[in-house]
DNA sequence: CCTTGTTGTTATCCGATGATAACTAGGCAC
DNA sequence: GTGCCTAGTTATCATCGGATAACAACAAGG
């Protein structure tokens, strides 16, 4: 009773998807190629036997992490070509928490050069397109990627998002300045952002 | 000929500096308390006696890197109590590269739930500490712990500070756009910031 | 000098882990 | 049905890494 075959680039895909969730919750050196090879359901050596390495399926994973986020940014743009409709978009995918620590941790593990040369190629290219589809400024860009990290940040560490823990009063405070720019005479926001 | 004895607590120190080097460089899970060891010039035992186990030696580790930085917020603020000059205090800490890294290294092992206890603690001091120094809005506040993580993140995958890489163009037209919020006639900034 | 507390070491264990090698089996062509 | 390619497995390694335990050496007090 084997699993039903798929093709090599089948089977390629689903261990990327699954890496995504393991490498998300552990990181690049906090997780096992078992544990990903259990996540899809095949042997480990078979993982090591389609990516070649541990390094390698790290990488792909970040690359198809990274690809997600262009793709819906790409998608935002269809609809407005600026970088409120692009924030509407990355507040979305804070919800789908393990792409955004995906991102995080291959920021991490960039010590290891292959690794980081491929991180800062992903970088680049989220950065560009967010410039080119909405013809924002280097600065108004800079802003928003930092806005992104912080939110990357916050939601790996659980202050905002769907796993957030017991939320003590600075993490309201902070997360409902988010998306809020905008104090006019109203004085209780909704929190919508800390969902 | 052993190394001249300390006390227990000045070893520490000496751990927790090594530790510093250590986990910026390779994150929790991918440094072993041998490399820790070995760095201080102790017996990989040792370490664990001192500390208890590598996750107590690691949350120590963090909260020496946050409290370094609070440290150089309250110093700038000795100076002018405005977010300018802890931008400024912040600049200067990303040339030690290890502190940052360690920070980020802490972030990104939060999904263990004692390390991600301490960390948001660190966090959340370090908001506190910003807003009280300087008297900014949450708002204000978000953005300048925004732009700081952001900094972190290109310290970390070398895009900016002393460790950089080949600088691609995107790299310095991001890096020059901070601390120069204030596009008057000039158009060449010299990429101080990316130094 | 000898006892005692503290600093530090060496020896050792055991589980985990990435990778290799060799074998098995499903399905398509003819 | 008989090859044969490709998808997958089991078996096995060598190594590392955190932790424990038992021992050693230095220093100070009496």
């Amino acid at each position: 009773m084997t699993r039903t075959r798929l093709t090599a680039s089948e089977r390629g895909e689903q261990l990327v998807a699954a890496a995504v969730k393991a490498f998300a919750t552990a990181g690049y050196a906090g997780t096992s190629t078992d544990d990903v090879a259990r996540l899809a359901g095949v042997s480990q050596p078979y993982v090591i036997r389609l990516f070649g390495s541990k390094q390698r399926l790290f990488i792909a994973t970040v690359e198809h992490a990274a690809g997600r986020i262009e793709q819906a940014f790409r998608r935002a743009a269809e609809r407005q070509e600026d970088l409120a409709s692009l924030a509407t978009a990355y507040d979305e995918l804070l919800t789908e928490h393990d792409l955004l620590a995906v991102l995080l941790h291959g920021y991490a593990a960039s010590s290891d050069p292959t690794i980081g040369s491929a991180v800062r190629a992903s970088f680049g290219r989220i950065y560009q397109l967010v410039r080119d589809l909405t013809g924002a400024t280097a600065e108004e860009t800079r802003e928003f990627l930092a806005t992104g990290m912080l939110l990357t940040v916050m939601a790996s560490i659980r202050v905002i998002g769907p796993d957030a823990v017991a939320p003590e009063p600075w993490m309201s405070e902070i997360a409902d300045t988010i998306y809020k720019p905008d104090p006019d005479g109203e004085s209780a926001p909704d929190g919508e952002a800390a969902k």
